[in-house]
DNA sequence: GCTGGTTATGAGCATCGCTAATGGCTTTGC
DNA sequence: GCAAAGCCATTAGCGATGCTCATAACCAGC
């Protein structure tokens, strides 16, 4: 014998545990017409009334009432089953993964709130610069550099970076950086792919030979900011954080012609209307790979990135 | 949580006790793509695999096999209860009214077939001319006597009547009826709404006078014509049986212009091209409420009805 | 390599069933 | 009594669902 439709089967449930169909249809968020038609394509295809009408009452036939009680328990039953294994497979980590610089510099401050949100239960966090394959590697949800153009895999941009030139307040203070030029004289730390030309050459003024540390890693960078070792160009992305809570400063904000676009030598730049929403061409993107069954907390996981990225 | 569709429930379930679609898709009579889709998106709205492939196999993972089985009690259980009711429901009589003439002349030579077939299990046949309301009255099916056009309810043509004229072997032996002519002298028994004129008109003869007995009841004049009283001309429907056994015969139905159709005084009769199939604007119809819940039953009756009267 | 099996996937489309509106009926409160 | 507000029944209309069909990709056995 053909099986009703479920939802035929609890608007009869609902019926009589309720005495009607407005207010099963109201515990079933349908219209009371929807549950009438269900409960009599019901009786339809069971050969037998369920309900007759006392007044404005409906009263189920002993046989009914007895059938919802049924049909209550092997529904209490499949919820419960189909709820169990919905919450063992949100027990199961959702493994993110993220690079080293993105972790160290963007996430590790938004963990504390990252884990208070339903969006940081169950997260398995790895910390990977090189990843080979999604699937292989069982990510659920990776945090990668770069154009938001990944073959198979959909992307959500996180960061839309500026350029800034940042040094501590201790250190702006100690080398007196009241305007652009002072910079000149002061301890610069070079990296290879951010050169202080880029903001020399705008100012219209002679970039000075190398007169600090170089590094290619921007969390050894970084490091030696904050330890007061002379002023970086940084993406932004990069000290979010500290700028808020005031570990680090922009110096001369108003006067330096802040914040900068990083452009690659020989890159073409259109003109923008409003430079500050100029979009960086790489950032930081959520990647999944859109056939993973996870997509409800994946969703969610990149919502809360996106949102704390404003 | 919002249950899935018991369809991708059972889809689960059979794939997994089949361990693959196509049979799954095969056991619950839909195309391999429908399983594959509802799958899909159980997956999707459980937020985890149910499945991966091995080869050219479907191994379910282990929770999904535990969901499968917890799914199939709990189904069981619903098809249980389900089947539990109708079965209750198909014990409850299916209450069938019927008039007496049809009773008796009709219904009771066919009742040993009825009987053996699943159309006429729980029956609960009454006998009643008159009926006041189906519903009050708790009637599922009436066969009445009518022209098919009943307000509200529903009705189907059960007999397409001719007027025959019917004697006993032993009569039309004994008056030696070889022709219509022989009829004029024989005893004829008249009712009231079948004169014999209509049959004497159409053969240019003249209608002998009342020369047996008259009864307005064609069970009374059927007796009458049984026990060799003499012939009558009857309704089709109410000697099919008697004719097929040989108890009753239609003498010269050579030479006699029969079957007749009934012609009442004065209405207007149309020539149609084959007499044989001219629908008799009365007859016998299954009659039924539209809006009765146990149609199944009843169109299961009805359709036995209509073919047992061919 | 070929054949006969499997699942995955997308387009197209029929069906289903919900919503919305209406009507008839009952109850309740004035 | 009457009006108002509740109930269910029923219809038309229409949007979403989800099926079929067709195709592709893949696997196993010969």
């Amino acid at each position: 014998m053909r099986l009703p439709s479920l939802f035929a089967l609890r608007a009869l449930e609902a019926a009589v545990r309720h005495g009607g169909y407005s207010a099963a249809a109201r515990e079933l968020s349908v219209t009371q017409g929807a549950v009438s038609q269900q409960i009599r394509k019901l009786e339809a295809e069971l050969g037998a009334s369920l309900f007759h009408r006392r007044g404005n009452e409906m009263v189920p036939t002993p046989e009914a009432a007895r059938l919802a009680g049924e049909i209550a328990t092997a529904v209490a039953g499949l919820q419960g089953a189909v709820e169990g294994f919905a919450a063992a497979a949100e027990r199961e980590p959702l493994v993110l993964s993220v690079d080293g610089r993105f972790a160290a510099r963007w996430l590790a401050p938004k963990l504390p709130r990252l884990l208070a949100h339903p969006a940081g239960a169950n997260l398995d966090i790895r910390v990977e610069d090189r990843v080979a394959n999604f699937t292989a590697d069982g990510i659920d949800l990776g945090v990668r550099f770069g154009r938001g153009d990944w073959p198979l895999l959909a992307a959500e941009r996180l960061t839309t970076d500026r350029f800034y030139v940042v040094c501590t307040p201790q250190f702006a203070a100690e080398h007196r950086i009241a305007t652009a030029r002072d910079l000149l004289e002061a301890p610069l730390i070079h990296s290879a792919d951010r050169p202080w030309s880029m903001l020399f050459d705008r100012l219209q003024l002679p970039t000075p030979p190398v007169n600090g540390p170089v590094s290619n890693d921007s969390l050894l960078v970084l490091e030696a900011v904050a330890r007061g070792v002379g002023a970086a160009i940084v993406r932004s992305s990069m000290v979010d954080d500290d700028l808020a809570s005031g570990r680090l400063m922009r110096p001369n904000s108003d006067s330096l012609p802040l914040p900068l676009d990083y452009v690659r030598p020989g890159q073409l730049v259109r003109p923008v209307a409003d430079p500050e929403t100029l979009p960086a061409p790489y950032g930081y993107f959520a990647v999944w790979r859109p056939d993973n069954r996870k997509q409800r907390r994946i969703r969610l996981l990149c919502d809360w990135l996106t949102a704390a990225g404003k």
